[in-house]
DNA sequence: TATTGTTTAGTACGCG
DNA sequence: CGCGTACTAAACAATA
């Protein structure tokens, strides 16, 4: 037990492995994505230990942005200016931790990407394309190898073209694309955006594209697993002697924080929320980290495919 | 130039 | 022991 005057568990490393933590930043988020710079001014509010070291971690923390698929970058939009993209979670990232371990995934979260050649450029592929024409792209740039087991996220989004339009699009859904779903309408460019876990309707106007109205209210309502996380400052208290336990799920091998000190950090039950806005303050703590965003690993693919288990799949969108 | 992003490589550890 | 995951280091490219 940390004594009072005594190192506080608070300055000893959290519990959390870099992909947990920037799963909270981000879900933390009102918007559901981060730029890098505001994870990591995340994780150092919240997390005494990471004050220091800053050039390791920091990198370790991008290395994992970028090696894993359950991270996907969306572009700013013009009105944003600034450096970097911002980061969200990949919608089917879900169960991760849903050991209730924060230090190990239960299952590496991994795009599929065999039926991406399936994919197919729709109407709002060509708007998208027409409109938010990213010169910069690197697409083409490198083939990047198709190694399901450790593709990096990224070599996705450098597929020429007419090699479909991001493999963790396709791949998540098995293919089909309604010309609506998330996918197909933020395309290959963004590395899933669609997947964010936001709100259609939010990246997309993040993107600075109208949204149609029915759109807006079908898609918002089916991203309830965007949980919340706690505000320090929302004025919902965890108990002094509270664990770790961000996700309010009992969480094995965590520490005690030592001075009482309240964590913030607490991803919040899912409920649903409107796309944009500010977050309210949670409410309780019942979920599970599987909730951290819905649906399913790599393992459930299959059921994904055949489009049940996860109602919330963005491939159901307008179907 | 500093930050952001990508990639490779090596090490450590837990689990079956 | 083999495998998968996590962490770290580092090289390097891209970009604001």
């Amino acid at each position: 037990m940390p004594r009072p005057g005594k190192n506080s568990y608070s300055d000893q490393k959290p519990p959390y492995s870099y992909i947990s933590l920037t799963a909270m930043a981000i879900q933390n988020s009102s918007e559901k994505m981060l730029p890098l710079s505001d994870i990591y001014k995340f994780i150092m509010d919240r997390f005494p230990y990471y004050r220091e070291n800053t050039q390791r971690w920091q990198n370790s923390l991008r290395h994992n942005l970028s090696f894993n698929d359950c991270f996907i970058k969306i572009p700013r939009r013009p009105d944003q200016p600034g450096k970097g993209s911002f980061w969200a979670l990949h919608p089917d990232c879900g169960d991760m931790f849903e050991n209730g371990s924060f230090l190990r995934r239960r299952k590496r979260f991994k795009v599929l990407r065999a039926e991406h050649m399936a994919c197919k450029s729709s109407p709002m592929m060509h708007y998208f394309h027409h409109h938010h024409h990213h010169p910069g792209s690197k697409l083409g740039t490198a083939p990047g190898h198709h190694d399901l087991s450790a593709g990096p996220a990224s070599a996705v989004g450098r597929l020429p073209p007419f090699q479909g339009y991001g493999g963790i699009t396709c791949a998540q859904s098995g293919g089909f694309k309604h010309p609506f779903a998330i996918e197909n309408i933020i395309g290959r460019d963004y590395k899933g955006v669609m997947a964010s876990g936001l709100p259609l309707t939010s990246v997309m106007h993040h993107l600075g594209y109208p949204v149609p109205p029915q759109l807006s209210s079908v898609v918002n309502s089916m991203w309830p697993h965007v949980g919340m996380l706690s505000e320090s400052m929302g004025g919902v208290h965890v108990p002094a002697s509270s664990e770790y336990a961000p996700f309010g799920v009992s969480a094995k091998g965590l520490y005690h924080n030592a001075n009482g000190q309240t964590l913030p950090a607490v991803p919040l039950p899912i409920k649903p929320t409107p796309s944009l806005g500010p977050v309210p303050s949670l409410t309780g703590l019942q979920s599970g980290p599987s909730q951290l965003c819905s649906s399913v690993s790599v393992m459930e693919k299959s059921d994904l495919l055949e489009g049940k288990g996860n109602p919330l799949h963005p491939a159901l969108l307008l179907s």
